[in-house]
DNA sequence: TCTCACAGCTAGCACGTGCAAGTGGCCGTG
DNA sequence: CACGGCCACTTGCACGTGCTAGCTGTGAGA
């Protein structure tokens, strides 16, 4: 179909396919307001350079315009990624509405791969959560200028991603359930280390909102048998409510409590958080928390857009859609 | 630092900077062997390069010598995100030694985001599986012409991914442990019927060379106790041991063992396949084969070479350190 | 008929790079 | 001393695009 054979169609083609300038090609392709084109010429170049199948040379924009539109997300190497991919599918629908593309990288600390933004020199930088004093300035020396969360100065939120509300629900929910001394499984998992403190404050301060003690918190993983002395020390001191750091967290509590003949959730109630789709294949099925990543999503296009182009913020959380999924291992 | 403020240091400013022509500063910068260029001038080069903190404009690079350096993998929407980062890392590890970069996108066939090749002409294309047609031909109609894999006339390996191994391991270990009859656990999920089918067929094979009857397939999932039925069934034809598609299958025929008061792996043993995490969590653990991921990532980034530059194939393949993890549910 | 405004188009530069072709100086040889 | 060869470097083009400044033709007004 192509009039040459195997190269490229460059807006020169298109031009000279029809007698015309480049320029005037130009005009048209982008739409520009600046320089009037007749309806004529407009059209007839339109239909040439779908007839050619013109692509304009992404590199050559971005040499030109000095900017790649490109806008990279670092995804940590949190072992989340089931539902990432939901958040980053709708968060590159937003920002392709706006003419930016997103590419995503899963950033692991003691990885050697050359991170992207060496490369791709992106427009903007977004992360799930703030960045390494390190990283930063290894973004700026590349050119960098514009990294989401972690530049500004005075932080109106210090939880960017605005994820307060799961741990507030997971008690919330415990709590109408009867249950009112609670514990909190964490991690070892030194990657998300900032997430689990982030998400047993959220939980300390919603028991103090409730009137509950502070939660009893227990690492149920790294020895083998983490996990059961955790839920042997909750049992001892009353607790009959778990709060989990996440799904994984939530599944080893009920393992160990198995293990050691309680039952789940007469004995010990336990919800987990992020809702992972293994969570209604165990048995007993585990409550979870339910994450709306779709409207995270559109809240990580936002944060960029308006670090891009300065564009509003639309201000509406993103906490709304968050909700308890019910469970086995919550019922009462 | 910068002479300039805020500007983008260029190979001219290192030039101007040291009173040689861009040139000079271009040869030694890509040590280009066709042009010799003294010591003394090579070493003030690249120590004014590194003084000024000198990055060449990737857009402009890709411009002039046509090509990005870019590879992009195309990841399925499948749900074994945990697992693909260990591979994407090694993949990534690989093509830098190679002067390459690797993009990865995950592909939602529903999803209306724009495809990353349509705006980064990578120079080859590669996927897990194998594409549509119809992403084939939109790929081709970007300019990309290297797609791994789906593009050889006569495909000498069906399976470009070289991973038989798996299946027909599942098979040996639970010969090994004594049950000849065996189920095959399938899923409905139509984004990786593909898959499903290819560890079938190779699981079906591993039993015929073993002398053993073929494999009883059901359907665990779609309906609310699809599994149940799967397992009741299994069970009134004598089949003792299953074969799971991949994790999430196992854990559907264990649930539904247990809830009908049997015994795992007492009455029907089950193994599944890609050792997910939570495999280790769940009562009974869950038996699986655990994948060299590493070794695949490199392979994928031979074959992406291979295909970009026409560099020859080790020819080792990607089975070699697939191996079964022996847990509870097939503990003999 | 001449002028002038203006719609509609074109010439050409700049972006930063890779590399082919050219240029000047130095040295060895006849 | 002339000359060829070679080293070390420079001039300059091309890549494809976005866009500013200029150019041409037409019609209206004087």
């Amino acid at each position: 179909m192509g009039t040459k054979a195997g190269k490229r169609v460059t807006a020169a083609d298109v031009a000279r396919s029809l007698g015309l300038s480049r320029a005037t090609v130009g005009f048209v392709l982008n739409g520009t307001t600046e320089q009037r084109i007749s309806e004529a010429t407009r059209d007839r170049v339109l239909a040439e350079a779908a007839r050619l199948g013109y692509r304009p040379h992404t590199a050559a924009q971005a040499l030109r315009r000095g900017s790649s539109r490109l806008i990279l997300l670092i995804i940590p190497d949190w072992p989340v990624d089931f539902s990432v991919s939901k958040c980053v599918e709708e968060a590159s629908h937003t920002l392709e509405e706006a003419g930016y593309s997103l590419v995503t990288q899963t950033h692991h600390p003691v990885g050697t791969a050359r991170p992207l933004w060496e490369l791709l020199d992106p427009e903007v930088v977004v992360g799930f959560a703030p960045f390494t004093p390190d990283d930063v300035t290894a973004m700026q020396g590349c050119g960098v200028t514009k990294i989401v969360p972690g530049l500004e100065p005075n932080p109106s939120t210090p939880d960017p991603l605005g994820l307060h509300d799961g741990p507030r629900l997971q008690v919330e929910h415990l709590r109408a359930r009867g249950h009112e001394r609670l514990g909190f499984a964490a991690t070892s998992d030194s990657r998300v280390s900032g997430l689990v403190e982030s998400r047993l404050a959220a939980a300390q301060e919603a028991a103090a909102a409730s009137g509950l003690p502070p939660l009893v918190v227990r690492t149920v993983d790294g020895s083998p048998d983490a996990a059961g002395q955790a839920v042997q020390d909750w049992l001892r001191g009353d607790v009959t409510g778990v709060v989990a750091y996440n799904d994984d967290s939530a599944a080893r509590v009920i393992g160990a409590a198995i293990r050691a003949g309680r039952d789940v959730p007469a004995d010990l109630a336990v919800i987990g958080h992020d809702d992972s789709p293994y969570t209604a294949l165990f048995v007993p099925s585990i409550s979870s928390i339910r994450i709306d990543y779709a409207g995270l999503g559109r809240h990580l296009a936002e944060l960029a857009l308006h670090a891009a182009t300065g564009q509003p913020l639309s201000g509406d959380g993103v906490d709304a859609a968050t909700a308890v999924v019910a469970r086995e291992s919550t019922a009462s």
